[in-house]
RNA sequence: GGGGGUGUAGUUGAGUUGGUUACAACGCCGCCCUGUCACGGCGGAGGCCGAGGGUUCGAGUCCCUUCACUCCCGCCA
């Protein structure tokens, strides 16, 4: 006899009625009543009743032998269930499986934990039964979702001209940017591969190849510790385009996130995406990438402390700080001491030395740690700048310029959430251009790329950058696609022209020789006619974390690893043998305990 | 590298100001049960309280160290 299935357990219904047929699956639940035994037969399309009658005794003496998780074959009859036994969470409520044979295929240890959702279990316990893990309907769920998103995907960029190319994933370690992962090559001793941080130079010099329209789902590696967002592999959607502007670009993506959200969420977003100034980013929201689903914006306050003796303020000003607040209406009574504690500690986080928070009362007083140090004329001014009155709150950080934003941007995002004041139903798109090009690090004294160095300056400042003026105010030809407060995407228009790129290295200190000697194989590949080109990538998983409505990277991902980069299931990373490292060249110096 | 949280049966949790034999639910094992779907009933097994050290007549509980998982800062052009 074959053991193969006729139906999958999502499938049967009143329709099938009468039919024979065959099911295999694992057993979700046995319920024994001594006579009749119920199994509800499970696999990823759904659950089956299975109905097992003593008047089959060799099927019931089997069906007794199941438990929890043994994978089971079963034939028999499809049947309606009697009146009023009817299913209704169940796809397959209507009917049940009246079986005359039944076979165990393959039984199962005691599960370490239960498959049903509901209470969580330790992550570590789940990352190491990954694969009973995986059983669960959440994740069962999720990783149907970056299907789609990943299928989606794909046929859209294909219908708009878009090749999906494989680039390598042993290339070359290129400086700047991210830690690299290595590989050694047994067959070239003492050198390395590195896996790619992106194929930031590949997708580039397929442009010069001639295949304007790219895309790969590839998959990216950084060496960098772990976040509840960030594993050391992940997904991109990378994408380039030649001849094209941004006014190219930008529909190409809304049209494709369009189509994501309607055909995974069934949710319509808008034609076109909002888009916003970075500086205004900055300014209102101290972040580059703002959420827009609620309002509470900063409000610049070194004005209105001018004059003021308060240290605090005074310093702050002097050093060429700058103070910010973070006007919440109508929440005097919502934050209690301890709330103000909590958040004076996560500002500390970011670097800030302090918080100062103001409560505006009915008789026109202002209560709070340094309230004391505000004038009438000050509270007029302040009430003024920022609108508030009685009832209202006033959080406010000096700081250094980069250490405000930081921290009172953050600040937002957690009020916000506290206070219920984000509409978690809500998908805010949003495009932040105008990013600066270029960025002084005072304590290295030279100019960095704030993308990478061969983001193409806006069109408007090209001058600027060839003349080497006024580097600090070049906006870049870049963009980001934000999605609720998440940078989802990010991409530019890339330098073409020879004497740019000449300007741009200047820029950073480094003559073309040396430039060459860094980038060699790209910059040579640039000046065979190369194309204006421009692109970006999507973080696949971020994206997904978004569909699925989880805040977790690895509940988007088959096999994630832990914080500290290891897998639990497979004990990677792990040492390897003397023999495998002589063969590669390589000798360990490192303690002895560590390396045992 | 730094800061926070968590760690008690297989699992999820409770465990008072330090005080007899560490508790519950689910799971597991056995027996009973012919219509359940969170099946039900009776009985049972299961613990170095993450690990190590200390304070104490006495530690799951207090202190120190350490490990694991996790969240954040740095880092991620």
């Amino acid at each position: 006899m074959r053991r193969v299935r006729t139906h999958t357990c999502g499938q049967l219904t009143a329709k099938e009625d009468g039919q024979t047929v065959t099911l295999m699956g694992w057993a979700h639940k046995r319920r024994d009543h001594g006579g009749v035994v119920f199994v509800d037969l499970r696999d990823r399309y759904g659950l089956t009743q299975i109905v097992v009658d003593p008047s089959f005794p060799d099927a019931h003496k089997e069906a007794e032998k199941i438990r929890n998780e043994y994978v089971v074959l079963v034939h028999g009859k499809v049947r309606k269930r009697p009146g009023g036994m009817t299913n209704a969470k169940l796809s397959t409520g209507e009917i049940e499986i009246n079986v005359d044979h039944v076979e165990i295929l393959s039984e199962s240890k005691p599960l370490p934990f239960p498959i049903e959702e509901g209470n969580e279990v330790s992550e570590s316990l789940r990352l190491k039964y990954r694969y009973l893990d995986l059983r669960r309907p959440n994740l069962q769920r999720n990783l149907r979702v970056r299907h789609q998103t990943a299928q989606v995907v794909r046929n859209y960029l294909d219908r708009h001209q878009f090749l999906e190319i494989e680039t390598p994933i042993l290339y070359k370690s290129t400086p700047e940017g991210a830690r690299d992962f290595v590989v050694p090559s047994r067959v070239n001793p003492g050198t390395f591969y590195a896996l790619p941080q992106s194929p930031q130079t590949l997708k580039q010099l397929l442009m010069v190849a001639g295949f304007d329209r790219y895309y790969q789902l590839a998959r990216c590696f950084r060496d960098e510790d772990l976040r509840a967002d960030r594993q050391p592999e992940f997904s991109q959607i990378d994408i380039e385009m030649s001849f094209v502007d941004e006014e190219v670009i930008f529909p190409i993506f809304e049209g494709m996130m369009k189509e994501v959200f309607k055909q995974i969420l069934n949710v319509d977003i808008p034609e076109h995406f909002q888009r916003m100034d970075y500086d205004v980013a900055m300014r209102d929201y101290g972040v580059d990438k703002p959420d827009t689903r609620f309002e509470l914006k900063l409000v610049e306050l070194n004005k209105i402390f001018e004059g003021s003796e308060f240290n605090v303020f005074k310093s702050a000003l002097q050093s060429g700080g700058l103070i910010k607040g973070l006007p919440v209406k109508a929440a005097a009574e919502k934050f209690s001491r301890k709330d103000m504690d909590d958040y004076v500690k996560f500002v500390g986080a970011y670097g800030a030395k302090g918080l100062l928070w103001y409560k505006f009362a009915a008789d026109g007083t202002v209560s709070g740690p340094a309230a004391k140090f505000l004038n009438p004329d000050d509270i007029a001014r302040l009430k003024n700048a920022t609108g508030l009155d009685a009832g209202d709150v006033l959080f406010v950080i000096a700081d250094q310029a980069r250490v405000t934003n930081d921290a009172l941007g953050s600040l937002r995002l957690k009020v916000a959430d506290r206070l219920g004041l984000i509409d978690k139903t809500k998908f805010n798109f949003l495009w932040v251009t105008g990013f600066p090009l270029l960025q002084f690090e005072p304590s290295d004294g030279r100019w960095y790329a704030c993308h990478h160095p061969f983001t193409s300056p806006s069109p408007d400042d090209t001058e600027k950058l060839v003349s080497g003026k006024d580097l600090g105010s070049i906006r870049a030809a870049a963009y980001d696609l934000v999605l609720n407060g998440t940078e989802v995407a990010g991409g530019s228009l890339r330098i073409y022209n020879q004497k740019v790129q000449s300007a741009m290295f200047r820029a950073l200190g480094m003559s073309d020789e040396e430039a060459k000697d860094k980038f060699g194989f790209f910059i040579e590949g640039l000046q065979y006619g190369t194309p204006p080109h421009g692109g970006m990538a999507f973080g696949m998983d971020r994206l997904v974390m978004l569909l699925c409505g989880t805040d977790a990277i690895r509940e988007v991902m088959a096999f994630p690893k832990t914080q500290r980069g290891q897998d639990l299931m497979s004990e990677c990373p792990s040492h390897i043998s003397p023999e495998q490292l002589a063969e590669l060249h390589i000798s360990l110096r490192m303690p002895k305990k560590a390396a045992e």
